[in-house]
DNA sequence: ACTCCGATTGTT
DNA sequence: ACAATCGGAGTA
């Protein structure tokens, strides 16, 4: 379950969104499961839903939801159709189309570090929902291997129940993790 | 129909 | 510390 969340660390995002070139380097993942996942939005409450249907579809598609009525976050959908498991993208190091995420971040900083930044860097909206990753205008491809060594597990982040499973990832030392764990 | 509240961010 | 801002989910 969390291996994905593991193995997307340095990854290649690329965003052609709106004919803007736009990489990153992913820096933080953070793992959600299915039903069983009681943080997760595919949280067995009503089953599937409007809102989290993505995430019970095919997996390499994006599940964007809306975060607190004000921002997109981005997440992979990385279990079998049915599962319901996704990882959502909470961090990235700028790469190229500096300039470009400058704009859509109106020159604010830092440009790619927090799920609600990094998806607006990238121009992504609901407009993706469900949009396979491997073509334009949103494309997610293997770039680095992250060892072990350099690599930090926490707590998630902001979830108000299982937060101590340590289902967050991060490379240690790498621009665009948004919050070190104490 | 009405309430509560969140996988966040930016400002006070 | 707190506002922004809105849809999902639970209750009625």
């Amino acid at each position: 379950m969390t291996e994905v969340a593991r193995a997307l660390l340095g990854s290649v995002l690329l965003s052609t969104v709106g004919g803007a070139r736009a990489i990153v380097l992913v820096t933080e993942t953070e793992a959600y499961g299915g039903a069983e996942d009681p943080a997760s939005h595919a949280a067995t409450r009503s089953g599937v839903t409007q809102r989290n249907r993505a995430m019970f579809g095919p997996p390499g598609r994006a599940y964007v939801y809306r975060s607190y009525g004000v921002h997109w976050c981005l997440n992979v959908v990385t279990g079998a159709e049915g599962a319901g498991q996704a990882v959502l993208l909470r961090g990235a190091a700028p790469l190229e189309g500096l300039e470009a995420m400058r704009i859509r971040r109106s020159g604010r900083s830092p440009l790619c570090a927090g799920p609600g930044r990094l998806a607006e860097a990238l121009g992504v909206t609901d407009a993706l929902y469900g949009h396979p990753l491997g073509r334009a205008p949103l494309v997610l491809l293997p770039g680095w291997t992250v060892t072990e060594e350099r690599m930090g597990v926490s707590g998630r982040i902001g979830v108000g129940v299982a937060a101590e499973l340590p289902w967050r990832f991060y490379v240690r030392d790498a621009p665009g993790v948004s919050r070190h764990p104490r």
